[in-house]
RNA sequence: UGGGGUGUCGCCAAGUGGUAAGGCACAAGACUUUGACUCUUGCAUGCGUAGGUUCAAAUCCUGCCACCCCAGCCA
């Protein structure tokens, strides 16, 4: 999908903008705004769809602002990482900002709210403060520092901000309601003392504002018209607008809250993927069984798959949990426009064509099938081949029509033959399967579709194959819902096959290719040795039945 | 038990008083050099639930139920 394509219009009906929608306002500034202590994943895709196609939309601008106001948590590593996917997706943002861009004037409104008697120095300790802050059901009670003078406040403050006081014997907080049923207008902390380097500031600061006082501030300072986010700041929207009133700016951006996109039990946490990298059980935050923009793109995926995926799941305010299927139906359908198609067996076992008298022929195979113009190449057929053991049964389940005994198989590009006999060992595993073919029954000519099979598998000639390792990526997943507080995942979901595929290929890393019924593949960028090692994307939408 | 949200087919989701769109999944059939793709057909007398208003209700009103979020000097 091109960005140009993107459609905005649903979004803002769903996520009922009335202004909008009544043609009241005809400009919107949105903003991206992520921290950086992690990698994109694809929840965020849906995001940065929304605020930037919105902003196009409505003749404006979103900008891409990393909210760096936390340095314990935040790496260059993840700003870094942050853009180069963004831009791998096909973004491209107006202006790159970040939080401490605004800090000075973060801290002149703190100034002016000190001044104004709406935020006070307080002493308690984060134990004190938590116990004063009242529960869900009862009122806070007032901080004994609540009423100290404009004067003391100032001074209290200058010092937090010259680094007078240790981290936590002191913060600033704005004076709202202790009594308010919505715990975030419980006097909210606006800043903290903070030591850590920061990756961007060094050490230029000593206090850091929280979210809720610096986000809405850079917000409106920025021109952000349309501040989108996640349903779990709906109770802080009241907060949001508070900081706004009485920070002195006229712009006063609305913020809008919906659902986040997530998939039935797909892994997207920091938490929990920074643990199995820990745990050693995935590589990192690019392992293909996560579904970080990385894991995804290594993986195979492309970027426009997750745009229209993430276009086809709308946007509401209900939680949105799609089934795997439905992510996967989106890869698939631009895959399969794309995809080279490639004979591989994966476990191979021997087939001997029994009444086959030739040396060789050639056989004549579609590249790109799906696209009127493909290229073709030529493949050689032969008397002995490779074809992959799971294509075969002695003693088939109902509905397996691929190779038995007295059944007939078309072998793709080539003959339809029958399986006369096979061997087996002493533990009754076969090691070869003999078969007839029928040479008036070649693909592509006059007479071939004389006899019809229900199955065409695919098959390797011995002599033009060459070795390649599959690694197959099954979703990892939640394995159980909830044991003892804690989630219990799948991570052992990495099989590794090696098989063949056709010799003579120009492998590419940026071509992607489907093995025929087993689904889309491309090269790994990690490959170290000799061997090409491919990665499964998704399965073809039928072959996962079996 | 306080506050804020959400409830339309297995999943996502239109619908905003006029008699339930669409996509995914699923099922059946056609086609076939992939059991793919493509095509055709089927798939909510029902909109959390109980009442009420109305000629007419998923849409308006009232009660109830279920689920999610909030008590970081995180975002």
């Amino acid at each position: 999908m091109n960005l140009n394509e993107i459609k905005p219009e649903n979004f803002i009906e769903n996520i009922v903008l009335e202004d909008l929608k009544n043609g009241k306002v005809n400009y919107v500034q949105t903003r991206q705004p992520p921290e950086p202590s992690g990698y994109l994943h694809i929840g965020h895709v849906r995001n940065i769809m929304l605020n930037y196609g919105i902003a196009k939309k409505f003749n404006g601008v979103c900008n891409l602002r990393f909210d760096d106001t936390n340095p314990t948590k935040e790496k260059q590593e993840f700003v870094d990482a942050i853009q180069e996917d963004v831009h791998w997706l096909g973004f491209d943002f107006k202006n790159v900002y970040y939080a401490t861009d605004y800090f000075q004037q973060n801290y002149e409104i703190a100034i002016k709210l000190i001044k104004e008697g709406k935020a006070y120095v307080c002493d308690l300790s984060p134990e004190e403060l938590s116990q004063t802050r009242g529960t869900l059901t009862q009122p806070g009670t007032n901080s004994p520092y609540r009423n100290r003078t404009v004067e003391e406040n100032l001074t209290l403050f200058e010092k937090m901000k010259n680094g007078e006081f240790p981290a936590g014997k002191c913060c600033l907080r704005a004076k709202i309601d202790m009594s308010s049923p919505n715990i975030n207008m419980r006097d909210p902390v606006i800043y903290r003392i903070q030591y850590n380097t920061h990756q961007r500031i060094g050490n230029t600061w000593n206090i850091y504002p929280s979210y809720d006082f610096s986000h809405p501030l850079d917000d409106a300072l920025e021109g952000v018209t349309h501040s989108i986010c996640g349903l779990e700041f709906e109770d802080h929207r009241p907060l949001y607008n508070w900081v706004v009133e009485n920070s002195g700016i006229a712009n006063h951006p609305q913020q809008i809250e919906y659902s986040n996109l997530m998939i039935k039990g797909v892994i997207i946490g920091k938490r929990h993927i920074k643990r199995f990298v820990a745990e050693g059980k995935i590589s990192g935050f690019d392992d293909p069984r996560v579904y970080t923009l990385r894991g995804l793109r290594r993986r195979g995926v492309l970027p426009q798959s997750l745009l229209e995926f993430s276009k086809a799941a709308s946007v509401s305010k209900t939680t949105t949990v799609c089934e795997m299927d439905f992510f996967e139906h989106f890869v698939r359908e631009d895959l399969n426009k794309i995809s080279k198609r490639v004979m591989a067996v994966l476990t191979p076992i021997k087939l001997i064509i029994e009444n086959y008298e030739k040396d060789e022929e050639d056989i004549i195979l579609e590249d790109y099938p799906q696209n009127e113009n493909t290229t073709t190449r030529i493949y050689k057929f032969g008397k002995e081949l490779y074809i992959d053991s799971d294509d075969f049964r002695k003693t088939p389940e109902p509905k397996f029509h691929r190779l038995l005994i007295g059944n007939k198989v078309r072998l793709k590009g080539a003959y339809v033959i029958e399986v006369t006999h096979f061997d087996e060992d002493e533990n009754g595993n076969v090691t070869c399967i003999y078969a007839n073919y029928d040479p008036n029954t070649k693909s592509g000519t006059a007479n071939a579709n004389n006899v019809k099979v229900k199955s065409t598998i695919h098959w390797l000639n011995v002599k033009h194959s060459q070795p390649i390792e599959a690694r197959l990526f099954e979703n990892l997943t939640l394995e159980s819902e909830i044991q003892n507080g804690d989630y219990v995942f799948n991570p052992n979901s990495l099989i590794i096959k090696h098989g063949y595929i056709e010799s003579g290929l120009n492998l590419s890393f940026d071509e992607r290719y489907q093995f025929l019924r087993n689904g889309y593949y491309c090269l790994d960028k990690d490959t170290t040795n000799d061997l090409p090692v491919f990665n499964r994307t998704v399965t073809l939408k039928d072959s996962k039945k079996k």
